[in-house]
RNA sequence: GGGCGGUUAGCUCAGUUGGUCAGAGCGCCUCGUUUACACCGAGGAAGUCACUGGUUCGAGUCCAGUACCGCCCACCA
């Protein structure tokens, strides 16, 4: 038992932390989080709700976006769970190989070690060390946001079922020639010492240069002109110790008489031919370039249809190789300088221009990324991406927001193949092993194969790849690795193909597509039927979050200051699909206060329970022949909130689901629904059955609320159904307990909400009419009222009320208009609405009512200005046959009742304003 | 070079299928010790919904174009 239930109501303050405390592990204790948990209610036979998130980087603690991401998975799962569906959300972590070395290095370099220093199985034995802290800190602050994940799945992509998955995977992709060897050109980061894959290139702008450098003609019998040459334009001159032509433009006619000729390729003293080819552009440069096929991507194109050699000159730290002659075991940077100085000295390099350029830097480590030909496994991707689409199109996925729908159209029809080989230690081995003669033998077995597959040879001959998987390869087989595959478990059947997949769209390409493409291809099925993807939490002025720019926000941090729940709401509330957010302090603060005022609004239902109900009686439904209109207000309100959110839940419209909600407790509930429930209850002429039912409304009204919050606030709301009378069918935890269901839409009462409506209309116009005379908020002041049956009946049924909050007595409501004139002759605050008109009288004993009055004449003024305008519009409108004979009736018949409530008004300002 | 998103009150943003949609919060101004809440209550001021055309009886809402801002994709030396 917690302190909580415990008291008899709730701690005076509302403090995060004491709320927050305990609830967590009373939700574990339960056994809530597990799809077939012992604590979890779901109905026998309902579908399954099945999520799937990101799992996290190893590389340390989750920042806000992770929070983020988190609250949306959780806020889905708690709704889908209330909703009786039995709901798996696993929890997962990445072993994120590229970046956790990159982490991993960066702290061995504060120690003095490295890479190279400690080997590859000490340095594999540190990063175990290093994953297993930042696990147990991923997993603590998991909790700290309210995650409701089923603990006791726990995955890691790098245990064993994973590895099976990942081994079995590239097998079958192997034997369906989906999976090839081959030397290609790839993009290598000498600091991280590995190739990445195209996605993990960023282009990063520059201001290169462009030099033209000249290469001499050389003739046929070898002899070298030193007075004919072609100019070339390059921004890296230091590969030409990799060329192997000029190209230029087949239409070119500078050109035309060197076509077919050789030209030097100094340093290396190649000679190498002139060719054309449409690639080259006319208007750039000098019309003429070099071809390095070894070093560009274009180059390698054009060197692949002409046939060209393809000279490597990098090496792997990112040095010039011994294909570069004198320059051998120079830096990059270091053999251009020279290179330059040489050619300087020769008088070949005959020009050099700023040039703005992009460059392809590390996604992890920020270096210049140099595309060499490495002998890489890829992935054949064309044909599982054609399936991917075909998911899409045909509905079976669909991708929210829809736009994204276009950006992963253009990426899966442009795809290309995919490197999957890493030189790094951090991650799953390729099952490929070569033997001497260069046939390669895939297998899935964990203990490798026993022979060469092609030549028999024996398994001790053969050497076993040395480079790893990317760490996507093993992500895209997430929704189904962690469900046991390739074994055919009870849960692939039960849980696969997930329901959602909810994630960010900065992986849209990375994460989602693979594991559509992977999915699709091993199992028949799409993973997911729909794919949520959210924005970007910046920070408060737009800017990404980042560590060195300083503008992060901690999210353990923020919850320490003002609780989980206003965190989440924050991070949720005025969100949409698919847009960044920023997250200013002011947002945060406004959540925090929205849990404060549901906390003391909770604190006076709770505490208004009039003496003859028992403290721990189960809850009852109000009783209906004792429900004023005030009561039935406020049930017909709670059923439209109800149905407004599940409108907004089905349409994924979180950001708006919690807007209704903020405005239902705040705005509805609070303001008008608590006030006026006082006024019954504080009535002890009314019977103890009255006061009963509308304590009731009110317990009844909180507790719809707390179960429609509940996803978006989890701790503070399950804090206060634990204090709030239950019903004889609730479970003890608010988690699993029913969302409301569709017996609250019977609770729309049109008749309450037009009394109350009206109700309302009077008070804020009495209170305006106050305020604008600076009459004092103390001062009881007597009002006369006439109106329509319905707005007179109105206010009769609600008379205590309208007289308690505009604070007037006596209140006369006169049967006639004749009456109501004779009995305020003119004095007094005129206030008008629709269907009534009051006067407020004996403003102030003490000041001259004049005064007053003629304040009161010039706001009446500016309300029969405004109100004749809206009049002539809406009498024009009406005017418009057009518009009577196009627009559909209920259209025209709303503008015709407006116009004469409109009409009706003016004429009562007019006849007040009389002299 | 292609594509996408944004541009609504001083600030941060909502506005579902075109018809009380011109809104909310914060900020600002005036009041307020009414027994849930000053992390509050009451009232108020404030926007030609980026611009230009078009469709329509009617357009922040649909279409076309323009201008800024942001993002994604792309082999231009």
């Amino acid at each position: 038992m917690t302190e909580a239930q415990e008291a008899p109501g709730l701690p005076r303050a509302y403090d995060p932390a004491v709320v927050e405390n305990g609830i967590y592990e009373r939700w574990l204790a339960a056994d809530v989080f597990a799809p077939d948990g012992a604590g979890n209610r779901a109905r026998p036979g309902a579908e399954p709700f099945v999520i799937i998130q990101p799992p996290p980087n190893v590389t340390g603690a989750l920042h806000v976006g992770h929070a983020f991401t988190a609250d949306m998975e959780d806020v889905m799962v708690r709704h889908a769970r209330m909703n009786g569906r039995p709901t798996l959300w696993l929890p997962g972590l990445d072993h994120a190989s590229i970046a956790a070395q990159v982490v991993l290095d960066r702290i061995l370099d504060g120690e003095g070690e490295s890479r190279a220093s400690l080997g590859r199985e000490r340095y594999l034995e540190r990063m175990w060390a290093f994953v297993n802290t930042t696990r147990e800190t991923i997993i603590r602050q998991s909790r700290r946001f309210g995650s409701s994940l089923d603990w006791d799945r726990l995955r890691f992509t790098m245990d064993e079922t994973s590895s099976k998955a990942v081994r079995t995977a590239f097998a079958r992709l192997y034997t369906d020639g989906l999976a090839y060897r081959t030397e290609a050109l790839a993009n290598w980061c000498a600091g991280c010492q590995t190739t990445v894959s195209d996605l993990e290139v960023v282009p990063t702008p520059e201001t290169g240069t462009l030099w033209t450098i000249r290469y001499h003609v050389v003739e046929s019998d070898g002899t070298v002109r030193p007075d004919r040459w072609i100019e070339i334009a390059t921004t890296r001159p230091e590969t030409l110790l990799g060329d192997v032509a000029v190209a230029v433009h087949p239409n070119d006619p500078r050109y035309r008489d060197l076509l077919g000729v050789n030209v030097l390729i100094p340093f290396v003293e190649r000679v190498v031919p002139v060719i054309n080819d449409p690639v080259v552009r006319l208007d750039f440069g000098t019309g003429a370039v070099k071809i390095t096929p070894a070093h560009d991507p274009e180059d390698y194109a054009t060197g692949r249809r002409h046939d060209l050699p393809m000279i490597n000159v990098f090496d792997d730290a990112g040095r010039i190789n011994e294909n570069g002659n004198g320059y051998a075991g120079l830096g990059l940077a270091e053999a251009r300088r020279r290179i330059l100085a040489e050619l300087e000295v020769r008088g070949d390099l005959v020009g050099a221009v700023p040039h703005e350029m992009l460059i392809g830097r590390c996604q992890r480590s920020n270096d210049v990324i140099e595309p060499r030909l490495k002998t890489q496994w890829f992935i054949r991707t064309k044909p599982l991406a054609e399936r991917a689409l075909e998911a899409t199109r045909s509905g079976r996925t669909m991708i929210l927001p829809e736009h994204f729908e276009k950006v992963w159209e253009h990426w899966l029809t442009e795809i290309r193949d995919w490197n999957v080989s890493r030189q790094l230690w951090w991650g799953h081995r390729i099952p490929a092993w070569y033997c001497p003669d260069g046939h390669i033998t895939v297998t899935a077995d964990p203990a490798g194969p026993s022979a060469c597959e092609t030549c028999q040879r024996p398994v001790a001959t053969l050497r076993q790849d040395d480079d790893i998987f990317d760490t996507w390869f093993s992500s895209g087989l997430w929704p189904f690795s962690t469900l046991g595959w390739p074994d055919d478990t009870d849960d692939l059947r039960r849980y696969y193909p997930n329901s959602v997949l909810e994630t960010g769209y900065d992986i849209i390409f990375f994460w989602v597509a693979r594991m559509m493409m992977l999915g699709i291809h091993f199992t028949g099925q799409a993973p997911f039927h729909t794919v949520y993807l959210h924005g970007m939490v910046r920070d408060a002025i737009g800017k990404k979050m980042s560590k060195t720019t300083g503008n992060v926000v901690d999210p353990l941090e923020a919850i320490d200051e003002i609780g989980a729940d206003a965190l989440r709401f924050a991070l949720v509330n005025g969100t949409s699909a698919g847009n960044d957010q920023k997250l200013a302090a002011e947002r945060l603060e406004s959540a925090r206060n929205f849990g404060n005022k549901l906390w003391n609004a909770a604190r006076f239902v709770l505490g208004a329970r009039p003496a003859t109900i028992a403290r721990d009686g189960a809850r009852v439904a109000p009783d209906p022949d004792e429900l004023g209109p005030a009561e039935r207000w406020i049930r017909s309100r709670t059923a439209a909130t109800t149905a407004a959110v599940n409108r907004a839940i089905a349409d994924y419209a979180f950001g708006e689901a919690t807007r209704i909600l903020y405005d239902a407790v705040w705005s509805e509930l609070c303001d008008w629904g608590l006030e006026l429930a006082k006024v019954r209850l504080t009535d002890t002429s009314l019977s103890s059955a009255a006061r009963e039912a509308t304590w009731w409304t009110l317990v009844e009204a909180l507790d719809t609320n707390l179960r429609l919050l509940h996803p978006f606030m989890p701790f503070l709301t399950e804090a206060i159904w634990t204090a709030t009378p239950h019903g004889l069918d609730d479970p003890e935890l608010l988690i699993v307990a029913d969302w409301p269901g569709p017996d609250v839409a019977t609770r729309r009462d049109e008749a309450a909400e037009t009394e109350v409506g009206v109700v309302i209309d009077l008070v804020r116009g009495i209170r305006n009419a106050r305020s604008e005379a600076h009459v004092e908020p103390s001062t009881w002041l007597p009002v006369d009222l006439v109106g329509d049956p319905a707005a007179a009946g109105a206010a009769e049924a609600l008379r205590p009320a309208l007289e308690r909050l505009a604070r007037i007595r006596p209140l006369t409501i006169h049967s006639t208009r004749a009456a109501f004139l004779a009995a305020t002759g003119g004095a007094g605050l005129s206030v008008i609405g629709s269907g009534w008109e009051a006067v407020v009288g004996r403003v102030s004993a003490e000041a001259a009512d004049a005064d007053l009055i003629a304040l009161d004449r010039q706001r009446l003024e500016r309300e029969l200005q405004t109100t004749r305008g809206l009049l002539a519009a809406a009498r024009a409108r009406l005017a418009n046959e057009a518009f009577v004979g196009k627009a559909p009736a209920p259209v025209v018949e709303g503008a015709r009742v407006r116009t004469a409530e409109l009409a009706d008004q003016v004429a009562r300002l007019e006849e007040r304003l009389k002299p």
